[in-house]
DNA sequence: TAAAGACTATACTCACGAGTAACTTGTATT
DNA sequence: AATACAAGTTACTCGTGAGTATAGTCTTTA
């Protein structure tokens, strides 16, 4: 904790640093695989941006393929700690939905976020496209539970909780496609007003 | 037109005959783009399902750039007839726009409407790129003039046609990814239920 | 019957990019 | 001081797959 300004980083910083170096290849790597998608992106690309050279980051990630399921996995584990989170709020099932979509759209238009709706399972080799599909389907089931809770409490109009899941994530995760990062709008505001759009469909009349 | 069963084909027969030929490597191609990924196929694999060698894909078509774009065009033609007809129907501005959502679902259960949405621009060399972003466009801005028009004769709830536009093509544009065409229900019944899960929501109360 | 053209195959070239070997330098450990 | 490890580098290998050169067959046309 006591960061002297010594030359010599103690153990704990030096861990850090290399956190810290890890995340910069990660952060690099996903906004240019978001940017010109991920074959076209070649690992020297991402070296060159950094300033380093391409074992740098064989030395901080495994292959090509750890470098993309790490920025996946960074954006499915906001989306499940958002469903966490929204699971755990007091108020209706219709509330506790809404809390769960808003972030859900401001999480696709971060860097990650946007990473894992624009990343094809394919891409992946399959040991990690397994594990890339098993936390999508957490997500899912954790937006259908959430779904189902509003139904069986009344405060979402009855109907099919998995239709009106694929309904909701798809006008969600679309935003991943269309989103600029430069645009007027604040990813807040773009949230809330479609999230108000989308909930004049599922809320009883 | 007389198809006699001479062994002998005629002119017109022969150029059915490639334009069938043709038709074959673009169907045989977006299946297995659709299943395993553009990158994840190779034409050797696309010509050895067909039972032909690869250079016979070049003969009917340019280069694997172009068997790409001609799958999106298929796609997006179906889209833009859809868009054509349902605009010149009969009816609220609403009915129209129903109809063609209807339409714009049951095309992304279909090969090459699924392709279209499962295609990154970045794919395309910057060519067809160009080409395959105007054709999207031209699409979106269909959606969005039914919407407006909708919205002016009142038969829709006022608000954003470009925000309402993005959430629903969202909405349908990701069946293409979940949807599995050997799933039990139909793809006609699908996108009903689906578009009136949506219409629930742009319908005015 | 000769020449041209359509269609297909075999067998190449060639670039690109993932991944690695081997070496350098600095820092921590014993 | 010696050794081991961390963090990089340069300079490779090597598989893959797009695209092509060349040749062969069959059909149509002059």
């Amino acid at each position: 904790m006591n960061d002297l300004d010594s030359p010599f980083p103690t153990a704990r910083q030096r861990s850090r640093e290399r956190a810290a170096k890890r995340e910069a290849v990660l952060r690099a790597a996903v906004r240019m695989f978001n940017e010109r998608g991920f074959h076209q992106t070649s690992l020297d690309d991402v070296a060159a941006r950094l300033g380093v050279s391409k074992p740098t980051i064989y030395h901080y990630l495994g292959n090509k393929d750890q470098v993309l399921l790490e920025c996946v996995k960074l954006g499915l584990t906001q989306l499940l700690d958002a469903a966490a989170a929204s699971r755990a709020l007091p108020g209706t099932g219709a509330d506790r939905l809404v809390t769960f979509l808003t972030r859900y759209a401001e999480i696709n238009m971060d860097d990650f976020g946007r990473c894992v709706v624009r990343t094809r399972d394919e891409a992946l080799e399959p040991d990690s496209r397994t594990k890339f599909r098993a936390l999508k389907r957490q997500i899912d089931d954790q937006l259908r539970g959430l779904i189902a809770d509003g139904m069986a409490d009344g405060s979402l109009a009855p109907g099919d909780p998995k239709l009106l899941g694929f309904a909701l994530a798809g006008a969600l995760n679309w935003i991943g496609h269309w989103h600029e990062p430069t645009g007027a709008l604040a990813p807040n505001d773009i949230a809330r007003q479609l999230v108000t759009t989308l909930a004049r469909g599922f809320l009883p009349r």
